[in-house]
DNA sequence: GCACACCATCGGTAAATACCGATATTGCGA
DNA sequence: TCGCAATATCGGTATTTACCGATGGTGTGC
């Protein structure tokens, strides 16, 4: 487990970063479509257990690499998606703590 | 009622709009200001009943009336707080079943 | 009617965000 | 080692947002 996994379990979320990161149609989406990572193109490594890789992500959003690149970062760095690299791969899925946590929070204390 | 309320207990919320309106740490605290809305200086109606006048709101948030306005107009139009006008005060409460309605989609459809 | 208070909107500037192409970094295979 | 593929980061421009003061509309009391 990652440095920036661990803040994220243990400490509270940023709201306004979350917000913020949520705040954007397209990075929206991609959270969206990482329930269904199957429904990506095949890869080496299963996108079921390792998360899926940033060309496809890229592919489906219709931007370009870099962009793609700082949409999952700030998903990142939100907490909202957690990044397993693997080779020259690096995986994104849903941190789906984190998400359940924002749940409740935006529920009990917005 | 008014025509916003209805629509936004109707219509679905606009979930990036939403985002937007709450990835500001002003606007995200003046929401959390409102579930005590006794808190507020007293004003002619009962904050309680009618919601907190925006003088009040632009005073604890410490910015300009125009800002206040646009602040509070930005969480109007994404559904998260009413708007009641009583002569020449416009008093804004939290729409509670908004909110409530958010909880849910951020746990069921984020 | 007039003066005043409250508020929304206009018009502007400053700051932040979006987005891209180019470049740097890293891993892999020949 | 070299070249290539995947990704992160840099440097720039365009767009959006933040924020204010000024202005305008509306209600209230004299």
């Amino acid at each position: 487990m990652t440095q920036t996994q661990e803040q994220e379990l243990e400490q509270d979320l940023d709201l306004v970063a979350v917000f913020k990161a949520l705040g954007h149609p397209t990075r929206l989406a991609i959270l969206g479509w990482l329930k269904d990572p199957e429904s990506f193109p095949p890869q080496d490594q299963p996108a079921g257990e390792v998360g899926v890789c940033l060309k496809h992500i890229q592919a489906r959003a219709e931007v370009s690499q870099s962009t793609a690149s700082q949409f999952m970062a700030i998903l990142q760095r939100a907490g909202l998606v957690t990044c397993t690299r693997i080779g020259q791969w690096s995986h994104y899925s849903r941190n789906e703590r984190a998400i359940e946590a924002l749940g409740q929070k935006v529920t009990l204390s917005i």
